[in-house]
RNA sequence: GGGGACGUGGCGGAACGGUAGACGCGGCGGACUCAAACUCCGCUCCGGGUAACCCCGGGUGUGGGUUCGACUCCCACCGUCCCCA
């Protein structure tokens, strides 16, 4: 390829290198799509470097910007399926934008820390970055040969010291804004992986990964303060308008936003000491018969130290600790617990009420401990009936006397009874008639509670960006200073973990010196959750190389926030929340200018095949190199996204496969058996006078462009996008097999037909596409500009009108578009079928649709 | 238990209140071939009418409702899946 000018228009006349003809006969997807990827490659054609990076002046062009992102993969040794049709999606957008007058940008990069490189280690001995590097290196190839338009200048690997540096940088910005804290807490342990879990981490009382049962450990445990930013994660959701709906409810949930009211309960013959609730229903505190703590409270050793319950309460502290959390509190679980000995002063009405110990009061919800009122809540009813505690009705729904008995809790509206100065209202009322009481007593008042709790981000292993502080014995903890960074990974000889990370045994590295007084001091050995590593590379690929911060400002803000993010639903809650919590802190810190990372956000269905999810141990795997071995990158590509609405689960199918190479097949001998002695250039209505396939298959192509446009830019449908080009395709071969386009203005719009397809299907299938275009003598397809459809071809001149007797169908008819009403109505009424369906019934009313139909309504039902 | 999504041919699916089943898979029949593969052409929701061309009736999980008109909107139920308990 020499130097060509790409053509500014969209239909320049093409200089014609080689006929079509020229084509091998068959086509031959290895020998296409190696020579287009090398092609790419030497083009630099998807590298965008509008803001330059390190110190260059900043040229920012006159265009849109489209940051288009994938969720970055785990580099294990394979890529999947659930990958190509991620990365399909985004390469058909970036491919689309890019060719719709966008600068596009289309990273690519490995969330490489994690516990599969360790486990691996672990049986091999083989260090975790070896391994991984390896896993990186095949991944990446199986992304190649599939053709991605991606910026490969800006490849990242999250365990990469360049990118830890910063990782370690970020975590000691978070600890000097107060957003790190290093607690005892009682965390998920999973005794298999020797770990603690994140909350998230834990599905079903089970740990995420190996599914062993997770127990209940209290260790000293570093965590981020993603509680405070719980109200600006709700509310920042009103900028996120592109989101799936069903994503914001998820986070939502998660987030769990519920007002209540925090009160203070006092120990009874312990004036002094106070234990705090939270409720949302304030407006139940005189019904608060009995007292429950979590097995975790740090006042439950103190409540019955040295009294007759201490023995009994601390052997079921202990069963709890051993207890996994979900199976705790399952609604359905008989309601266990124990009687402290100890009582607390209900501020509402003086009484003292009975405190116990029982584990399905969580620590870590709201204060670890609850005021029961079993009459108003199913599970403290469930526990008073257990253990035989008193049940008070505080709440009478209409038209219920004040005492009658409960057999269950009652949690509907209904007036206040048995409530002092409360009575007689209603919930609502009364939720804040007794918040104003408490604040003016000074003992509780009015607040907000949120189910999100901390992010417990250390993790006791090894294959993870180590948190950057020491511990000394006179200064405590100490943070690395940001000059040191970043605290590089040690060689270690064993990478199982013994309870304690493995990085404890690497002693050379361990000892230290502080920073702060220069004595002895040993680094921390926890290393840090990887869902810390994917909260900021989306930055990262914005300046990857940079030394200067963890990126350039000025390029992160011509960038974010990410215009199109695509990945798996699995991600909805996890991922995307920490992304969006790291987004905010760095926005509060000055280090960037938006404060949602990601504008649009689009969630793609899983591929199952055999009726299951695609996974090793079900051996219903397919592995995308064996297709594209056998059928080529593109029809993989186009076979992925054919399968159905991107955001539905859809099923594998081999022949489904085999039909989109037929079609490419199709295509390659449309393209090649065009006629050779044509002026290719673009018709005009008037070219093609008189011919009526030639007019109906250029209008065809036309009406396909519009419909491919809307469907990839707007509608994220791309299945109907292919069988549209499809159509297109079946028109135009038969067409030209049955002789209908022999004549000169049937070869032109034959031309035309094939230059559009093959324009179009470039998204979905770059390399077959960038052959084709060559063939019909242009280049550069990828900065061809996107096709825009002649409105001359979009009007027809005669459309089909659809006649109904009361909604029915009965007849139609070809006419002319510009018939006015009444003609179509006298039409109507002329037609036989009409007349018969209506039976003789005069016409009651008649609806006419403009360009659609004509319902005549006719009386008698 | 709470929240959400979805139910359309043999299969994946299309139809953004206006012709239900586009496109693809599978199947059936035909052409090409010595034969096959490839390719091309035709048929393929169900029932019926002298199943060539055509015509009639029914049909989008079930039952109601809104509307001139409902796969589409609303309510209830049944079923499947997802998230949170």
């Amino acid at each position: 390829m020499s130097g060509v000018i790409p053509s500014v228009t969209w239909y320049c006349r093409p200089p014609m290198t080689a006929p079509p003809s020229a084509l091998p006969e068959r086509y031959d997807p290895a020998a296409t799509e190696a020579r287009w990827q090398s092609e790419w490659d030497a083009a630099r054609a998807f590298h965008a470097e509008p803001v330059a990076r390190d110190g260059e002046p900043a040229s920012v062009p006159d265009a849109p910007k489209a940051y288009v992102l994938e969720m970055l993969p785990y580099p294990s040794g394979e890529i999947h399926m659930g990958h190509v049709k991620n990365y399909t999606m985004g390469d058909v957008v970036a491919h689309f934008r890019r060719r719709t007058g966008h600068v596009v940008f289309h990273p690519m990069g490995y969330d490489a820390f994690g516990l599969p490189a360790e486990n691996a280690a672990i049986r091999t001995g083989e260090p975790p970055a070896e391994v991984t590097a390896r896993n990186i290196a095949s991944i990446r190839a199986q992304l190649r040969r599939l053709g991605f338009s991606i910026d490969w200048d800006t490849e990242i690997s999250t365990a990469d010291p360049e990118y830890y540096r910063w990782t370690q940088w970020i975590f000691l910005r978070f600890l000097e804004k107060g957003l790190v804290e290093r607690r005892e807490a009682a965390v998920n342990w999973c005794p298999t992986d020797q770990t603690v879990l994140a909350n998230e981490q834990v599905v079903d009382g089970l740990c995420e990964r190996c599914k062993s049962p997770v127990e209940l450990r209290q260790l000293p445990q570093w965590f981020l303060r993603i509680t405070d930013y719980a109200q600006a994660l709700l509310d920042d959701m009103d900028l996120l308008d592109d989101w799936p709906e069903r994503v914001l409810t998820m986070q939502r949930n998660w987030i769990g936003r519920s007002v209540g009211a925090r009160v203070e309960f006092r120990v009874a013959d312990d004036p002094g000491t106070v234990i705090p609730v939270f409720t949302t229903r304030p407006d139940t505190l005189y019904g608060a018969t009995f007292f429950l703590m979590a097995p975790e409270h740090p006042l439950v050793p103190r409540l019955v130290d040295g009294r007759p319950e201490q023995a009994e309460v601390t052997a079921y502290v202990g069963t709890a600790a051993r207890t996994a959390v979900a199976e705790r509190s399952a609604a359905e679980r008989p309601k266990t617990g124990v009687f402290t000995g100890r009582y607390v002063v209900n501020p509402a009405n003086g009484e003292e009420i009975p405190v116990w110990v029982a584990d399905y009061v969580l620590m870590d919800y709201g204060t670890g401990a609850i005021m029961a009122v079993p009459g108003h809540d199913e599970r403290d009813f469930a526990f008073a009936r257990a253990h035989d505690l008193p049940v008070q009705r505080v709440i009478a729904p209409e038209g219920s006397p004040p005492d009658a008995p409960l057999d269950e809790a009652w949690t509907g509206p209904g007036q206040l009874v048995n409530s002092g100065p409360l009575d007689g209202m209603e919930v609502e009322e009364a939720k804040r008639a007794m918040c104003a009481e408490l604040a003016a007593r000074g003992e509780g008042d009015a607040t907000v509670g949120y189910r999100l709790r901390d992010w417990l981000i250390s993790r006791q292993r090894y294959w993870g960006a180590p948190i950057p502080v020491v511990n000394c014995d006179a200064c405590g903890v100490v943070p690395v200073p940001d000059d040191q960074l970043p605290v590089l990974l040690p060689h270690v000889d064993d990478y199982a973990p013994q309870g304690q990370s493995p990085l404890a045994a690497a002693e050379d590295w361990l000892a230290t010196t502080c920073p702060s007084c220069g004595g002895p001091a040993r680094r921390e050995t926890d290393t840090m959750d990887t869902f810390v590593d994917s909260s900021w590379y989306f930055l990262r690929y914005t300046a990857p190389h940079f030394t200067g911060g963890p990126f350039d400002r000025d390029i992160a803000d011509y960038w974010l926030p990410v215009d199109q993010y695509i990945g798996g639903v699995e991600h909805a809650i996890l991922h995307l929340l920490y992304a969006r919590f790291f987004t905010k802190v760095m926005h509060d810190l000055g280090l960037v200018g938006t404060r949602e990372p990601f504008a649009r956000l689009f969630t793609q269905g899983m591929i199952h095949h055999q009726g299951a999810k695609m996974s090793k141990s079900r051996g219903n795997v397919v592995p995308p190199d064996d297709i594209i071995q056998r059928f080529g990158a593109d029809t993989l590509r186009l076979y992925i996204l054919f399968m159905g609405p991107a955001a539905d689960d859809a099923e594998w199918s081999d022949s489904g496969v085999e039909g989109q190479r037929r079609f490419l097949d199709r295509v390659w001998r449309l393209v090649r058996g065009l006629p050779g002695d044509v002026d290719p250039g673009r018709p005009s209505p008037g070219d093609l006078e008189g011919d009526g396939a030639a007019l109906a298959l250029v209008r065809k192509a036309e009406a396909t462009v519009e419909k491919v446009t809307q469907d990839i830019g707007e509608r994220f449908s791309f299945h109907t996008a292919i069988s549209a080009i499809q159509e297109l395709v079946n028109q135009a071969t038969r067409d030209a097999a049955d002789g209908a386009l022999a004549s000169e203005s049937g070869g032109k719009a034959l031309w035309h037909a094939a230059r559009t397809t093959v324009s179009l299907i470039f998204p979905f299938a770059p390399h077959i596409a960038s052959e084709l275009w060559e063939a019909m003598g242009s280049e550069r397809l990828w900065e061809e500009p996107w096709p825009e459809a002649d409105p001359a071809f979009l009007v027809a001149d005669s459309i089909t009108i659809v006649f109904q007797v009361n909604g029915k169908l009965r007849d139609r008819a070809d006419v002319a578009p510009d018939m006015d009403e009444d003609a179509l109505i006298a039409m109507a009424l002329s037609l036989p079928k009409v007349q018969a369906a209506m039976g003789g019934a005069e016409p009651k009313r008649t609806i006419v649709v403009p360009g659609k139909l004509v319902n005549v309504v006719v009386g008698g039902k």
